[in-house]
DNA sequence: TAGGTGACGGACC
DNA sequence: CGGTCCGCCACCT
């Protein structure tokens, strides 16, 4: 059985660490599906709440938490488990990408 | 079937 | 720094 799109993103996107972060298009080219960055927004958007996987620790290029009216809370949501794993996210949004930058995955993935 | 939309990204100004 | 434009691709009218 080949996995779906769906499953392989959630599947990328448990192997971030704790107090780490990574970009929808970081796990897209993860998993092998370079510029599909949409599609993981896509994926996680379907993803049931509340849920064990660390959605997030997903957020966008620009570094901060994609604010949308969509989500009805789901963000101000991320903003309050990211504090909690010591993530400072400040009323933007904006998260500090760059320092705690996941790049393990390179390395992991076969 | 066609066209608008969006939890994106990069180039540009 | 912020704002705009365009390419991208699956979803929803």
């Amino acid at each position: 059985m080949e996995p779906s799109f769906d499953q392989r993103v959630y599947a990328m996107v448990a192997r971030i660490p704790m107090g780490q972060l990574a970009t929808y298009g970081q796990i897209a080219e993860l998993i092998g599906a370079w510029g599909c960055a949409r599609q993981v927004g896509w994926a996680l958007r379907r993803l049931p709440l509340p849920s064990e996987l660390p959605w997030h620790r997903v957020v966008n290029a620009r570094g901060c938490i994609s604010l949308s009216l969509a989500r009805e809370g789901s963000d101000w949501i991320q903003a309050d488990l990211l504090r909690r794993e010591g993530i400072a996210v400040d009323a933007q949004g904006r998260v500090p990408l760059a320092a705690r930058r996941w790049r393990g995955a390179a390395t992991e993935i076969e």
